[in-house]
DNA sequence: CGAGTTTGACCTGCGC
DNA sequence: GCGCAGGTCAAACTCG
């Protein structure tokens, strides 16, 4: 860990909707931004690339669903959106080792992008922390993995300088 | 056998 | 209203 720059928001419902955390060592350099997810609307022509588009997220999105057709789906999603939390890596392998310990529950292509994206559930009982892996199309060096979502137990694994970044997250992180 | 992955179907919101 | 895109579910499958 070479370089290691901290751009956070102030914890207040006024604090600027993003922020930002560069990290840069010999072989990893990884941007991190931070948004505030509840109601953000920033852009507003479509993203150009699969993966820029990471900042808008509506509340209500996918959101509410009790009974549906199938008739099993009877879970009480929260209408709350959690933070989400995006680093952009560059990286050989889509996948970073955070430590934790993660279930991979879909895969969509992405429009503009001929890279999927997937998308991660913590296995962790009761921690209910969400991922997406996207590698861009215009730079396929790049993976970015978008947390959603903050751990409410220990690190699994404990990778070494993982543990860091995520130690400032929790730190950071504005609650809801 | 349990945990994790794959993948098609389904649901929802949004833009036209 | 319709189609598209993003997000999620869950059965089937693989792997250790």
């Amino acid at each position: 860990m070479e370089n290691y720059q901290i751009f956070l928001p102030s914890i207040s419902t006024a604090a600027p909707s993003s922020s930002q955390l560069i990290m840069k060592n010999s072989h990893a350099c990884i941007e991190f931004q931070a948004n505030k997810s509840i109601g953000l609307k920033l852009n507003s022509d479509k993203a150009t690339d699969g993966g820029s588009n990471f900042s808008n997220f509506p509340e209500s999105k996918g959101l509410g669903r009790e009974e549906t057709s199938r008739g099993k789906l009877t879970r009480d999603r929260k209408k709350v959106r959690k933070p989400r939390y995006t680093f952009q890596t560059r990286s050989q392998v889509d996948i970073l080792d955070d430590g934790y310990r993660w279930r991979k529950y879909g895969q969509k292509a992405v429009k503009n992008n001929r890279f999927p994206r997937s998308y991660y559930r913590c296995t962790y009982k009761g921690c209910n922390v969400k991922k997406q892996v996207q590698r861009l199309s215009k730079d396929e060096g790049i993976v970015l993995t978008t947390y959603e979502g903050i751990h409410s137990h220990p690190i699994d694994k404990p990778t070494d300088n993982f543990e860091h970044i995520l130690g400032q997250m929790q730190l950071y992180t504005p609650l809801n």
